[in-house]
DNA sequence: CGATAAACGAGACGGTACGTCTGGTCTTGTG
DNA sequence: CACAAGACCAGACGTACCGTCTCGTTTATCG
């Protein structure tokens, strides 16, 4: 019966990964990255890389919660207002540099999948924006806000500039720009 | 000498926006689009497009140019602020279909090439932006809102969903969430 | 693992054959012959053809080898000289129609190939020289001629005017014309 | 009424020469020698060669007779049989090297196109026969070989194995191989 | 001497082919 | 039966020339 080979797995994934880091040399962006070129890095054929997952993007995507990518942890001990803050502004600090890069890649690549870009929000999207909206709800019991708006809502309003920055590339992503960004957005939801 | 044949070029352009609508039989994405292929639907040699364009994304730009792609007006016999909601209403409208596709995608090649997204933002975004602005500081001399912040700031916020939503293909483009969500980015800059 | 396909070799080959075949429609000449010709007209990729043959005379080479282009016989039956005549019209008999033509052009390509020149020599020259040198040593063996020069100057010598006439397409390839100038270069061969 | 330009015509023919002279940096083959080339180099428009030169052959024949290339003189001082040795020796150590190069190149390009090959021969080939044949008459009046054959044949048998070793670039050029095969040729036709 | 007509440089054009690359599929042993 | 190895068809890449075709711009002759 032969069962999956977890080290044919592991080479795959640590090949991409290396692939698409630019402080190795010879890196490429995701676009340049092909299933050929990973295969010949990982010492595997093709046909098992084909085998497992459909597409580039899967591989990647793969890669990327195998490596840990922007696991952006909530602080519990802050307010809740605060700690929102903090979340942003340290998820916008690690766009900021190379694991930035590769998102905004990977955002690039959902636009011609479907499939793709379903994966990308359950893995990346939706875990974030359900971390900010209990944050927010803990902000509305805290008082510090107005609950009369949905969650949701609210954490897209914080987010959407983070990705705009991200995908523009206009707009810093450091601590005060973001702090401000994040002000502005919940300037008019203080509680009356 | 030799002057470069108008007819050329606009086959060209129209052979790429035919092959990239996807209301057209065998219409394809930004990504599968080859210079190849234009060409060959353009009855034109490959020499002669890439004489005067440095690539596809090149190409593609001036194709949405040539056909008005995304030029939204703005009323200005309304108050800032409406002018401001209907701008903003009638610009999601139309990503809210074909036009937005083709726009998503050519954000994505934007994160491949700096001087794709350089190109990009010179005709789509920073005129776009510069029409906020103008209304923002409509508003504010109107007193509907507080003079504060940066006007490119505020235009920022309010944008940023639209894109957001496009790229993730979630929230929806239509009036009245976009009404929804540029009131809530303006809600904290009412006059005190 | 992966064996080479002798299906796509054949085709090559036999397609090959068909483009240069001037009784066929379309036919072409060496000079015209491209890669990408004979894999249309093969239904084959080009990376097929480039991965077994370094370039298109290598290809040609095959192909004559395979269709048995040039195969001429000796008669061992008859005398030394009289088997060395038959063996000189009957090959230029064959030069005188569509396989001298694709020869001579074969010789061409030469000029511009160190390694076709080899190739062409290994197959289509040196086992022909060998041929006559063989008779001509049978002829001083029988005391039909002298046995005082090397029997591959001799052969040169015999053969050169075949050559020359093909290329420069002067002088009769006929049966009479050659064995006059077979005897011609023997007459001063003659025992004393 | 403008009439040809001497300087145009003289540059194109130098540049043809020094694009084709093997001893140049950046030299190349008839083969790979372009019309655009000798063009850009000779500072000249395409349409200019196009104008006067049916095609590259041509232009490389005119080239060769400007620079009298090949042009072998006949000791007329000598009786017939030795300047008709010094004569084939002379030229074939003109051809046992960058001229005899060029030469071969030209002569695979006859096989290719009908009215090159006339040309070549009408100025390379048929004066030299012509110059052999008087001298093989001259060599009959002067009882050194019988008459009994037409000259024009036995000049071919003497230059057949020149080109013979050219185009096959076996056997050499040198003056004592070049003796012996021009006394090979002529041994049949002592005088009775 | 000024009109005219050819020759010129420049170079755009539709094509064809180059040799390379990658995609995704299929085939053939090996362990 | 998963795997490596890699052959296969398909087709795009960007470049080089092909030979044709305008363009103005000389430049020499002729009216």
């Amino acid at each position: 019966m032969a069962i999956r080979s977890e080290h044919s797995r592991q080479a795959i994934l640590q090949s991409t990964m290396k692939l698409l880091d630019d402080r190795e040399p010879g890196s490429v962006t995701i676009q340049q990255l092909s299933i050929e070129r990973i295969a010949r890095d990982a010492g595997v054929s093709k046909t098992t890389i084909y085998r497992w997952w459909p597409n580039k993007a899967a591989v990647i995507i793969d890669t990327f919660l195998e490596n840990h990518i922007l696991a952006t942890p909530v602080r519990e001990d802050l307010p809740a207002l605060e700690a929102l803050r903090e979340h942003v502004v340290s998820l916008a600090a690690v766009y900021d540099g190379h694991e930035g890069r590769l998102m905004s890649q990977l955002i690039a690549e959902c636009q011609y999948d479907p499939s793709t870009l379903d994966e990308f929000k359950k893995h990346f999207w939706h875990p974030r924006r359900e971390v900010v909206s209990r944050l927010i709800e803990r902000a509305v019991e805290e008082g510090s806000i107005r609950g009369d708006r949905p969650a949701d809502e609210i954490a897209e309003q914080i987010y959407a500039p983070v990705y705009f920055r991200l995908l523009f590339q206009e707009g810093a992503l450091d601590r005060d720009s973001m702090t401000t960004s994040v002000d502005l957005a919940l300037a008019g939801l203080a509680p009356r």
